[in-house]
DNA sequence: GACTTATATAAGTATGAGGTGATATGAGGT
DNA sequence: ACCTCATATCACCTCATACTTATATAAGTC
């Protein structure tokens, strides 16, 4: 599943902007999720999973508990699609310092 | 429709990655498109549309011809949903460069 | 070992998105 | 007026995905 695919669920946006916070149980999660879109666990559940398997969270286990953090690399690949589009409402010279901090500024001929 | 289900699609993906170009007719980007993926014109279109009722892209009419052109506002709200977990790759002081350079660094107490 | 709590998986269903072919619209040329 | 080219819209169909309920797994408690 494409990473734009695993974004486009408003629930799994829910979820990932909760890890964004820091780490989260799968309970404390699914409580929130529930109570904001009335979805059941194994559905919070499976959208974990979609999360997991595209590599957005990854999980540790603390006892009876499944402890989720977010993992960043899919995100930065969203990031680096959208740079095709940043010369559209980024100003030249604020572009060209978020490029050097970024450094990806490439030698110039 | 959501910004994030609009990118969700690849054909949508490559329709916006030829318009990061610079301004496409409907044909040109057709043209690309039914090679690469082997869809119908009639697809084509209908996911022009989706970008359009999206605010992806609008169209100039230039006789006969639907003249295409990237439209950067539903992107950059995609970019500032990422901008949470942009502290997850990125080292400090760049961070710091990319805010200044965005003009977004609040006051601090 | 039985019970509870926390979470995942399985199996089935339904809705919506994306495809198709056919057709409409609308501009330009003859 | 008619034909063609460029593009959009219509009606329909199919399949993927996001639910549901029921059940499995696994750890902790009594």
């Amino acid at each position: 599943m494409h990473a734009f695919d695993v974004l486009g669920d408003p629930v799994r946006r829910r979820l990932l902007e909760l890890l964004a916070e820091g780490e989260h149980s799968s309970g404390d999660m699914t409580a929130v999720v529930q109570a904001e879109f009335g979805i059941s666990q194994p559905a919070v559940s499976q959208h974990l999973k979609v999360l997991r398997d595209a590599g957005f969270a990854s999980v540790r286990i603390d006892g009876p508990r499944r402890i989720y953090s977010v993992d960043a690399g899919p995100m930065r690949e969203v990031d680096a699609w959208l740079d095709r589009f940043r010369m559209f409402w980024t100003p030249k010279l604020e572009a060209l310092a978020t490029e050097v901090a970024r450094g990806k500024r490439k030698r110039q001929e």
